[in-house]
DNA sequence: CATGAATGAGGGTTCATTCAT
DNA sequence: GATGAATGAACCCTCATTCAT
């Protein structure tokens, strides 16, 4: 059943069977959305479900694990931002683009984190509070030079990014885009 | 079992029952969150769930029908602001403040209402649109008055406000508070 | 599925339906001992897990319920044995060995009985509490009369019939048979 | 991982291993009872679960060989009490508080041991026999010199010392202390 | 000889919904 | 119209044991 190189069933190696879960979740959950449970997962990858949890404990590590290669875009990203001309209102912004992008790797993303946003115990925690850091980083410059407002935390910023990916899930339908949104938490909706 | 206006028990009322249905989910979502089976709602009720789901077929229904006296309390906001002497972004800051306090008549609305405004079918959808009515209406007096950036619609607004009360339930824990939140959709992160 | 007496699957009563359960669950606990689990109980039921839930809402709620006829049972012999001619000893002898009776009924049961009477919360505690009580009436007399130790209690004599049946289940490959340990429960291994 | 006596990882030596599975097992069965799934033992013990079950196929393997070295207490106290002074009564509940507290030894001990007792497959069942030859020593002297009732065999004894085990184990709640129920089991509840 | 990944059945429990009464 | 019993799949998770490496 575990779609190992060889094609054949024995563990072959536990870490292409752990990267065959996470080809599998990572698929399904593009496909459904993270909304799958955790046996369906299992059947879904051909494995049991035990052994889907002796390698995830739970369905955060495994969130956590397959949000682990977004990171890293978002880390080269990070670097580009930090790296690249524009004044540090717009790498600001380009952050938040950027945060947004990885907040809906999949879809149903944004519940979980503010779950663990606000759990403490979870899997998810860690990646939460490394990303409000950088925000905070970004933002702390972004007030400096003048560029966004000084009553705001990274923290606030986060959870407005969330709240924007969390609303902008599924807008397949309507005609709001998840720009519209960003704009919106840029400016604002009062002029000036 | 059920309990009427007069406290007796008028069997075959279906008017009634309706109501002490209402009453009973109102107080139970007030105190345990929109996450409350139907099963258990009915017991709470008293009634069979059966009954329940003669009444409404389906829990978005219910929400709808619980949300009705909200519905009439936010229209008499809407009168009072529409009356009152502020401009027009006053106003619709006002609006805005009445819409996320009816969005947080109970714990885990902003979901199904998010669900609901994706999904076309469902019995919240009217009020949903109602409500992105009259935001637009507040809006365009807004932006007539150049009080209001003219690239949002009310449709935007509304879904800012919708994210707003997602992010800022259970923020117990968090420092970032519903003010906060609210002053950065108004305000945007940038300055001016 | 639902073996009632009309042989029709629709519920017919939920009374019978109950006793159907209770039949079952009477038989099964009797062939293989209450460490069953309630899904195969409610397999060998032909019913719904579901339905074992919701009409016994855990392990021990059932297990009350199915020592209800038993306990009628020893009521009887209890006041078979108040009426009875012997001295209180010969009294609290037979109740001890009525009590020994119903800890019996099926296999396994004393470790749901202790650890109900350690938990406060089981479905079987007031089972447990009532026969202390009456336990504790026997023992008193008993002790008046001179016929049983006076540093005693009925909770301690209760115990040492439970740790008796415990001790006494299965034993149909030792030698040791329950009259042996009830003998030694009564006069001790020492001599006078 | 494996930490010998030496402090090392002497893999390869299996004495060693088995040395260090026996320490860690006695630790952790100390902690948190026996009820401790052999995984988590492997896991506490810095092995994979396979070498355990090589060295013990089974959980009462492993517990027969874990009280092998409480064996050897119990054996230094069996001496101790033969060579004191007492008569062969005192002797004999001498013998039985050593071995209530060898069957205390660890947490949930008293059901496997009955249940070794009962299956004649047993690892303990060896131990379990050699313990009670050596009550029926004691009971038989103390039978011979008038004090214990000689309708009781070594094995009846036993077994009335593993129910008392049994029944205070986890009576911290309760006021039925150990001493109760050994002096139950020694004098019974009737008066002499 | 040691490994630890894999198993897959089983644990208790909940839920939205339907159906016979 | 009202009932509430029945459903059965779904949930997350654990365990003793085996097997390929």
């Amino acid at each position: 059943m575990v779609a190992s190189d060889n094609a054949r069933q024995p563990r072959k190696d536990a870490v292409a069977n752990r990267a065959h879960i996470l080809d599998t979740a990572a698929r399904v959950f593009a496909e459904e959305g993270v909304n799958v449970s955790m046996d369906a997962l299992a059947k879904h990858a051909g494995i049991g479900s035990a052994t889907l949890y002796r390698n995830f404990p739970n369905k955060d590590a495994l969130l956590a694990a397959l949000l682990a290669p977004h990171h890293e875009r978002l880390a080269t990203r990070r670097i580009a931002i930090e790296r690249s001309d524009g004044d540090a209102g717009q790498k600001l912004q380009q952050w938040i683009d950027a945060l947004g992008d990885w907040m809906l790797a999949f879809e149903g993303l944004p519940e979980p984190l503010r779950e663990a946003w606000m759990t403490d115990t979870s899997a998810l925690k860690p990646a939460c509070d490394g990303l409000i850091a950088t925000t905070e980083k970004f933002l702390d410059a972004a007030q400096r030079d003048g560029f966004s407002r000084p009553c705001l935390s990274g923290r606030d910023v986060f959870i407005g990014v969330m709240a924007l990916a969390w609303a902008s899930e599924q807008t397949t339908v309507g005609r709001t885009s998840r720009a519209v949104l960003s704009d919106m938490l840029r400016n604002g909706w009062a002029v000036g």
